[in-house]
DNA sequence: ATCAAACTAGACCGTACAGTCCATTTTATA
DNA sequence: TATAAAATGGACTGTACGGTCTAGTTTGAT
């Protein structure tokens, strides 16, 4: 994605994203440096000089990954009726934490929090913590507006999206087979955004 | 916990119970089999002859652990009052979730879920699914009494769980350090029954 | 053309671990 | 007390892996 100048980068690059694809995808215990240095089509030694050990490696990858899930513009500059646009959000949001990726590096991060604190609160911030904050601010700004009538918009952020995670995250968090169609899904984001707006309507 | 007949069950539950706390504490990948012997005091030749590998083992011993984190009795028989009912069965249900037991097995089988698929949904059937039938059908209830106005019952219980998950659950599952505190935490509780009583009330 | 840095291939080391084997001892029971 | 099942413990095998070492090759800049 970046353009390498020297050699090493290239090689660097490769062995970057060997290395994510595995550790998002087996985990960190599963993935051996020589499978990555394989992969990256490079020698076990040059990974080594590269990274210096499999730890260092491994939190490397996680960060690049956490950076290129950055949740981006999920919400629009200038907010339009309530309703709406939290169900777009909601639809948005929805879609980003449950794809292929989004799952693998959460996955990953949490099985490690234990032996890797620093790398699950990496991604703790980069994700969910970014997200409540956006939306807090949204929703402020509704408040502010007299539409919606919340009282700790952060706290009401949480609830939002904790909500619209809903079942099938939880489904998908525990590779169970059967989900949910996309059809249901829809009903589900559009009654809890309907949940949400009568919760918080203002009473005026 | 049984009351165990021969010697051999004994041994058996000796070594049940070492494997679920290393497991559950630290993942399967990195707990030994010598290890769950010595900690059972028991050769290791006695593991195997008991369980015939550690796939087996991790299995019974997490499946044993689903058991005992049965959810129980979080709601009353005689439904009172929705609200405070709602509240009380809030604090039991976070309590739990959140315990330090229910958060390592839950890691445990997520971080398996790919390595372990029917693992991971036995988990998931004992825990989240359980609950969220018995929720329902106490929702139903007070659907049928109209003192709430729910379409989809099961869709409800979903949301009204996924929001007591919250915050703070996602901080465990991440092992942050920094954790709400017992104030915040119920303050959070009361706030999300009465956004969920709001959504839901009858407007009669 | 030269030279240093980067890279390669693969052998190698030490360790950890799943699982087996076996000779011996303990234990329950009849 | 005799006996068979259960348990012991420690040696052993094979394998996988993290990490190092080395001797030789490629590459890019001067």
């Amino acid at each position: 994605m970046n353009k390498p100048r020297t050699k090493s980068e290239v090689k660097r690059n490769q062995i970057l994203d060997a290395a994510t694809v595995q550790f998002t995808q087996h985990g960190y215990a599963a993935t051996s440096m020589d499978l990555i240095a394989k992969l990256a089509g490079v020698s076990k030694q040059t990974v080594y000089s590269h990274f210096g050990n499999k730890d260092e490696l491994f939190i490397t990858a996680i960060s690049y990954k956490c950076e290129l899930l950055g949740v981006g513009e999920l919400l629009p500059e200038n907010l339009g009726p309530v309703e709406p646009t939290l169900t777009l959000f909601a639809q948005g949001f929805f879609t980003m934490i449950t794809s292929a990726d989004s799952m693998a590096v959460h996955r990953t991060c949490a099985a490690e929090s234990l032996a890797h604190p620093h790398l699950s609160r990496l991604f703790f911030e980069a994700g969910p913590l970014f997200v409540i904050d956006k939306l807090a601010n949204c929703l402020t700004e509704y408040h502010r507006r007299g539409e919606l009538d919340i009282e700790d918009c952060r706290q009401a952020a949480i609830q939002f999206l904790a909500i619209i995670k809903g079942e099938q995250w939880t489904r998908l968090e525990f590779n169970i087979e059967e989900s949910l169609s996309e059809q249901e899904i829809n009903h589900y984001l559009q009654s809890s955004v309907r949940l949400f707006v009568r919760g918080y309507q203002s009473l005026s």
